[in-house]
DNA sequence: CAGCATAAAACGAACGCTCGTTCTTGACGC
DNA sequence: GCGTCAAGAACGAGCGTTCGTTTTATGCTG
């Protein structure tokens, strides 16, 4: 028996890869998981049907592998603005600026709001989203943990308690925004100081 | 001629329409608004598809007397909240009661995080989505200006700004719970205690 | 008070269509 | 010429909805 040697560079093949998870990305930000058909995703990727089926056997393990993909680049934001060692509501203030991108076009948080419904129907996303979210956190608690290394937040301060009150700050500002339409971040962050500085 | 004397008591009409969407509302929690198809709705009604048809003309139409319905049970508590005239995180804490109950077993929360990927998409469901939670911010607003009125809260303090933080605090909670199994609502008041009694 | 007339209400088989997926076919690099 | 990859026609299942028919509830009539 031979070794499986690639016809095709393996770089080509996560190009592909990429390709179809970037027209998945377009499609669901535009109908949402379930009304885009692959028919929607085949055409938006400029592949043929068994091109795609090449790459993921089927539309859940397209969906599955989106939803993987869909915390990324406000993680690794979160890692930088930890780096800084920012007061609390300044930490928060450079959080939203990414969250704010991520709304507008295409940023991935209306994708996660699809993820966030299926999460609640499929196990199997309800998994991926639990940890995703449990790690978004624990990067957060950095931030936390800067404030009471600086002295913001008392020695014996409850990381942990306090960690899950500042992260509800931001999916509460993403959704309120996206629902709703307001507040812009400068107003969300002047409430917020008037809440915890007083 | 008069026959317009109605055939069927307008009660057993809005039981029938009460019994539509309390099926649709089981399907939509345990399946979701799409993968809920009218056969399964209609089953779980316990009717035939022509009865649900003369109620409803669409499925679009079913899912959007959903969403107008979902706010309804936290409406109602925070006015009650709103009338005890509390300090902010006593509010809040008796708000998130409510929360924790429609994320249980017969919650409508599930619902609502469907409502929000639906309004994400669909503009109609987007109308009334806005409709409901700028409504439910208003509420909201009435604990705030409670606390301006009781001096917890300067006497010039930005009412709708810091209305929009306290508001993210709720849907953030949730979201948070149901992505990721934790706090429960003690933890995550002692954190948010700690994060504005300062 | 029968019993008939009438229209509302409920029924469910059937329809056209689109879905996600499979499979046969052929092209191309080695 | 063999193995890999792409193409896209074809398929069965299941979708939301329609519509002709049956049942039910009521008022009218004799």
């Amino acid at each position: 028996m031979l070794w499986d040697v690639p016809r095709v560079s393996e770089e080509h093949l996560n190009a592909r890869r990429e390709q179809i998870l970037d027209a998945a990305r377009a499609c669901f930000v535009a109908k949402g998981l379930h009304s885009t058909s692959m028919q929607d995703l085949i055409k938006e990727a400029g592949l043929s049907v068994g091109a795609v089926y090449r790459y993921f056997k089927s539309k859940d393990e397209i969906i599955a592998a989106i939803a993987e993909t869909v915390t990324g680049g406000i993680m690794q934001h979160i890692e930088t603005v930890a780096a800084q060692r920012l007061p609390l509501a300044e930490s928060m203030d450079a959080v939203l600026v990414a969250i704010e991108i991520q709304m507008g076009p295409g940023g991935h948080l209306p994708i996660a709001l699809q993820v966030w419904a299926e999460a609640a129907i499929d196990p199997a996303i309800a998994a991926i989203a639990k940890d995703r979210y449990v790690k978004l956190r624990g990067a957060l608690q950095l931030l936390v943990e800067n404030a009471v290394d600086s002295g913001e937040l008392p020695e014996d301060t409850d990381v942990a308690a306090v960690t899950s009150a500042y992260y509800s700050l931001v999916p509460g500002f993403a959704l309120q925004r996206m629902l709703t339409g307001t507040p812009d971040k400068d107003s969300y962050m002047r409430g917020l100081r008037l809440l915890i500085n007083r």
